[in-house]
DNA sequence: AATCCATTTCGCAAATTTCCGAAATATATT
DNA sequence: AATATATTTCGGAAATTTGCGAAATGGATT
């Protein structure tokens, strides 16, 4: 009787979760920020200068990029040295190029 | 006095806005049935039937990708003949790329 | 002019996101 | 044990998104 149809494939749903963590621009920047920042540390308090927001805010958007699984925090009290996740990183670019390489 | 500084690049905002358009299932969804029926003429209620909400819904999904440049609609009163924008999904693929392409 | 039809717009409710400052956390240092 | 530090979590406000059904739209048909 599970009458729950199916009406997006997974790779559908895979789009709008990796397009959802990246529809901020702040989270745009981090992960800029990160990318361009590969060799050294990198801590949210250096994140947050260059940022028109609160720290508490900042913190949230690296907690929904950890939730999509695009980067992650390497403790080191009181600091938390962030990164990306290069497998999902991955995952995420091939995801969204096939899904732009529709045969438009 | 404008004290109005700049946090993110152009760059960031545009990656940001194409993801935005892209964060729902059936935005997705939608551009994936566009791109896949491109010889045929695509109407708002046809997609209505494969999907489990309202089409007014629907409606307002269309309309935010429209906003973001991604379809358009040629209007056939009654009906609205749907398609993808060609050289603004050609820009959000490369905006996009250029964006994962990140030397990390 | 009245009706039909696909679609959108409107009004509104519910859920989610974004944001902040204050408080909590967890470790290192004094 | 008290203090200092970077960061997160909490509580809550404001804004935005998602969704629906009813009403409006605009041209075609009777």
């Amino acid at each position: 009787m599970s009458e729950k149809e199916k009406y997006y494939t997974d790779s559908q749903e895979k789009v709008a979760r990796f397009a959802k963590a990246l529809s901020h621009p702040v989270r745009v920047f981090i992960l800029d920020y990160l990318a361009n920042n590969i060799d050294k540390c990198c801590y949210s308090g250096d994140m947050a200068e260059e940022l028109p927001i609160a720290r508490s805010t900042l913190s949230e958007h690296l907690a929904e990029l950890k939730k999509a699984g695009l980067i992650q925090g390497e403790i080191n009290p009181p600091y938390i040295k962030y990164c990306i996740n290069r497998e999902n990183w991955e995952e995420a670019k091939k995801t969204m190029i096939q899904f732009f390489n529709l045969k438009i």
